[in-house]
DNA sequence: TCATTGCGCAACCAAATAGTTGCGTATGTT
DNA sequence: AACATACGCAACTATTTGGTTGCGCAATGA
């Protein structure tokens, strides 16, 4: 079961998140729901330049269209970036852990590197 | 404050996050630091492959080096990934709100689209 | 009806990326 | 000393990416 919503490949959302300026976009419509132009004056890049990290957005399911008239809004879709805090879980303990293996490691670096030595 | 280890600039974490051999790399060192020759053994992917992966990760501090003789084994830094784990976090509260504004908008979706209306 | 506005799509371009092969060098082995 | 191994670095290549401009279309407003 790999498809998707209207037969299309769905994106990576970790290469969705990889840009900045995707990342400021999210950032902006978790606030509120924008359009392309409203978008666009918020940063130094033309309409088309949004539109196509939208289109990236869209995508990877991050975003969602909502037409109103002939604009169209685009507002945040939090589940799909849960994706990334889900792959992140695994990892959390070992930022927390206070004696991490990474203490370990730098212990064995200082006891093991030739400066260490008396020439 | 920009400058970092060996003056060297900083590469963005999410950007290194983005490849998803680089993800299965960090995946793979998580659970025990690896040389790039023990860690190309289980891809498809020639040494080399793996040692420009290496060097994003070592670039955006995901890794960092321990030279034992003339094997370098690749250690995870947790902290650095932690990184991305808080830029979600102002996010998490929608994902986990269960009447959220994306429900609110799916309504508004439903009661406004013309193939509501009878004709 | 006609002009304006909001948007997506296509074409184009420069830069970055992910991979390859080849080479130099340092360490370890015989 | 000579050979084998582990690695980083450089050069090269195909593909992707992030941006641009130009266009066409639908919706709004005069």
């Amino acid at each position: 079961m790999v498809a998707h919503s209207s037969l299309q490949m769905k994106r990576d959302v970790f290469q969705a998140l990889a840009d900045p300026s995707r990342r400021a976009i999210i950032s902006l419509i978790a606030l509120q729901a924008m359009t392309p132009n409203a978008l666009s004056t918020h940063f130094d890049m033309s309409r088309q330049a949004v539109s196509k990290h939208i289109k990236v957005l869209l995508e990877s399911d991050i975003v969602f269209q909502e037409q109103q008239g002939r604009e169209i809004f685009y507002h945040l879709n939090p589940q799909s970036i849960k994706e990334v805090a889900d792959w992140l879980l695994p990892f959390k303990q070992l930022w927390e852990t206070k004696f991490s293996q990474l203490d370990q490691v730098l212990h064995n670096l200082s006891t093991l590197s030739p400066n260490n030595s008396n020439e």
